[in-house]
DNA sequence: CAATCTGTTGGTCGCATGACCAAGGCAGCA
DNA sequence: TGCTGCCTTGGTCATGCGACCAACAGATTG
């Protein structure tokens, strides 16, 4: 222990502490004071660092979502082809989201508590998140791995959605760790559930099914 | 207007408006006062029917179950191949959520917020939904339409992961209908993301059993 | 008409909340 | 040793909450 760590306020520990709270009862009830009993300070030292319960969960968010990005990251350098980088990342996606780390359950399903700026700038952290997640995707798709017509942004939401939801369900002493959620959710979605014999007719050559290309002058979102 | 409408209460419009307004900021950041504004009623005559908060939100989302498994369970009705019931299934569960009916979002998004009893007396009704996909993809498999080893919860899952996800980013003035979202997931799903020239290598056959292949030498935290 | 039943009205009640702050202590530096 | 600034302490404060209810209105029924 340094010097610095005996005077430095374990503000890790509060954010853990208040991401366990918020998820176990969301955001908007849960007590400042609650918090503070449970990471063992004064509602007062909380006040101190965050000016308002709002500040606390964007600084949480925050944290949570450099962590995915790192985790993701490191996970996909670990090699260069281009389909499993895909699979490496969403094992890491997985794993961070199932190991306990309650900042990222948050961050995915507490951001309707926010309003206003503090909204627009974990809106804006997030869509980095996944613009890097479109850029993996990007390359496995020009690599030739994937169908043409393909909607990456299609299956950007459709992976995330799965592989989110699974902080829903999962429980840690299931018969699947998260790696064998993250590889058979992959397989699924790399080779189809159909049997070989029933793919030919069962849905259009041309997955790319609704003419979608064209930048419509409504935008979305 | 017959006299039974003049009587009756707008019990309706009032779990509507309660259920938009849960859906804007949460269950624990509504308040009473401000459903009963926005419904054109008074407080006190939301008490009189439910008793507490919580009482109203149940009373939502057995609603919306109900709605959910009876639009559902018509869809699927419209054919007898198992196939193309889990299809068209998929379409009214996905047509539903984004059709403006909050009732479903706030029971997928909003369970958190109960507690206790009423948590058990939702769950159990989400799990009569539950079984009643996991039927039609029995079905499905036991048609011989589904690669054999699949495993038909973990399917369910991700299914639902994806395509509850899709109310989370879904913009009615987008590029792209309910229905078409549905049809572009269910054929991901069914014969996956893999071009044909890769799909021997690039997973293992039997899709059942994960065991982590360890390709990575360094294993991820 | 009288009795009843259904639903409304306009409150009240106690309480927990988020925000805030003046005063004090204590580590580190001069 | 004395000073300085970071951080904590133990509160206060106004606000708005969910819950509750006695009284009442109007339609329905006998």
């Amino acid at each position: 222990m340094t010097k610095a760590a005996l005077r430095t306020f374990d503000e890790a520990g509060l954010l853990d502490t208040a991401a366990r709270l918020f998820r176990q009862k969301g955001f908007a009830a849960t007590t400042l004071r609650e918090i503070a009993q449970a990471a063992g300070v004064l509602p007062g030292s909380i006040h101190y660092r965050y000016p308002a319960k709002e500040a606390l969960l964007v600084a949480l968010m925050d944290r949570a979502i450099e962590r995915a990005i790192a985790a993701v990251q490191t996970a996909a350098d670990q090699t260069s082809d281009p389909t499993e980088r895909v699979r490496l990342g969403l094992r890491a996606h997985l794993q961070l989201l199932l190991s306990g780390d309650d900042g990222v359950y948050v961050l995915l399903y507490d951001w309707r508590s926010l309003a206003g700026r503090a909204r627009e700038e974990i809106v804006r952290l997030r869509d980095r998140y996944e613009a890097f997640w479109d850029g993996m995707l990007y390359e496995a798709a020009g690599a030739g791995r994937l169908r043409p017509g393909v909607d990456l942004k299609l299956v950007r939401l459709f992976g995330f959605g799965a592989v989110n939801w699974v902080a829903t369900w999962y429980s840690p002493g299931g018969d699947r760790t998260p790696e064998q959620i993250a590889d058979v959710f992959w397989s699924y979605m790399a080779l189809g559930l159909l049997s070989d014999d029933q793919r030919h007719d069962a849905a259009p050559t041309n997955l790319s099914v609704p003419e979608p290309p064209s930048p419509s002058p409504k935008e979305g979102r």
